[in-house]
DNA sequence: ATACCTGGCGACTTTACAAC
DNA sequence: GTTGTAAAGTCGCCAGGTAT
């Protein structure tokens, strides 16, 4: 046995001193399993007792549990292996996304593909053990084996060694972390009410419910029903390509946010990179067009966009305003009625050119288009403010643990 | 009853090829 | 050469069976 490192994190709360125990997970706290109950015996499906399977991985990511989307009856805990966890035990998935935790917010039964802990008293907390899974989950999904499904055997597990302080010193850690964790929560509630109201903004306004006036309180002109290729320019004559430029892909465009493109030289460029960019030109992205992955090019440098987006660019109208109103959900579904192939849906650019668009006047256009940037600007402040809560607690996990 | 083992499906992507 | 479409390939996800 080699000897332990120092067994102290790297940052701690100032009271505590004593240097954290190493012990087997299995002494640590409580392991235990599920098993599903036999499908072809229905009276043990639809009773009251929320039965976890893979089918919930996607409510694990919270953090918590406190709903399944199968439940079961008593009939069918006591004629299968399924066993029901108190409130409180943390559950962690070992097959098929190996590596998800979570804690039970009421008594609960799981699948085979989960094992749980139940806190020991005097020796365990919950949420500790929560967030130590969390640190695990690397090391979990590296040990994974299996080629499709990737499991990870109990034996493992079974010789897995926890470092923990006291009680007390654990409760700390857990309230502070999960202090950290509320945060978050509350910023991506404030990030979707914000997005929400957006929306509802934009539905008024692009239905013309809701209309700005002049500055002597007089409405602007009437909208003006247009094509939208008559509106803008689509796909305009690229002049000739330079010798190398940044490449903008479907896959660099995200939610209107574009990733660092590759630089490319015009030789080794795939033929899809046609579209040389202006600044102010606005791409559409014409496959799976509900993705809204579309961009408000405002870079300056020479940039080649693949032929999968179409470029637009705005003439006499604001690129800002038609890049708004290419996210509204009217739009949208006008594409989808256009597009071709179902799990692929796709549209051409002339299909996209006869879509018929209401236009305000111009200065009507820009009040629009800023109102809705500063809603974006506001909504991206706060993404990002998630992002650095989000990376603040990654480090904490690092320097709290040993 | 427990521990541990495996195959298939569908959604999504990419590639290939044919039509323009 | 460009674009649309079909075919092929990949990946993530899913539930239950079998040996002890």
């Amino acid at each position: 046995m080699s000897m332990e490192k120092t067994m102290v994190p790297q940052s701690r709360f100032r009271e505590f001193s004593d240097e954290w125990a190493t012990s087997l997970l299995d002494d640590y706290a409580t392991r235990g399993s599920g098993h599903t109950p036999s499908k072809s015996h229905p009276e043990y499906y639809d009773g009251d007792i929320p039965w976890i399977s893979l089918t919930d991985s996607k409510s694990l990511d919270k953090g918590f549990i406190d709903s399944t989307k199968t439940k079961i009856t008593d009939l069918g805990i006591k004629n299968s292996s399924a066993v029901v966890h108190p409130k409180g035990t943390v559950l962690l998935s070992r097959d098929a996304g190996v590596g998800k935790s979570a804690v039970m917010q009421n008594s609960m039964a799981v699948s085979q593909h989960f094992i749980v802990w139940k806190p020991k008293s005097g020796v365990s907390t919950t949420w500790f053990l929560y967030y130590w899974l969390q640190i695990m989950k690397p090391h979990f999904e590296r040990i994974a084996v299996g080629s499709t499904i990737k499991t990870i055997g109990l034996p493992f597990f079974k010789k897995l060694k926890i470092a923990a302080p006291t009680l007390p010193e654990q409760e700390k850690i857990a309230a502070f972390l999960t202090s950290v964790d509320a945060r978050i929560e509350q910023l991506k509630r404030k990030k979707s009410l914000l997005q929400d109201y957006k929306k509802g903004v934009m539905q008024r306004l692009f239905s013309q419910q809701l209309r700005f006036k002049d500055q002597n309180g007089n409405p602007y002109p009437d909208w003006q029903e247009k094509k939208l290729g008559d509106a803008v320019e689509i796909n305009p004559k690229s002049a000739l390509l330079p010798d190398t430029f940044l490449y903008i892909d479907l896959e660099s465009v995200n939610d209107g946010v574009l990733s660092p493109p590759r630089e490319m030289i015009i030789s080794d460029a795939p033929s899809r990179a046609q579209r040389l960019m202006q600044k102010g030109d606005v791409l559409y992205q014409m496959v799976r067009p509900y993705q809204k992955n579309n961009l408000q090019f405002q870079n300056d440098g020479d940039y080649v966009a693949s032929t999968g987006f179409a470029q637009l660019r705005a003439s006499n109208n604001s690129s800002d305003f038609i890049y708004q109103l290419l996210l509204t959900d009217r739009f949208t579904d006008s594409v989808l009625k256009r597009c071709t192939g179902t799990s692929y849906p796709a549209i051409n650019s002339s299909d996209l050119a006869d879509i018929l668009i209401q236009v305000p006047h111009p200065t009507e256009q820009t009040k629009i288009a800023n109102f809705l940037s500063t809603l974006d600007t506001k909504i991206e402040q706060v993404t990002q403010q998630i992002t650095q809560t989000q990376t603040f607690k990654k480090g904490l996990l690092q320097q709290m643990f040993v």
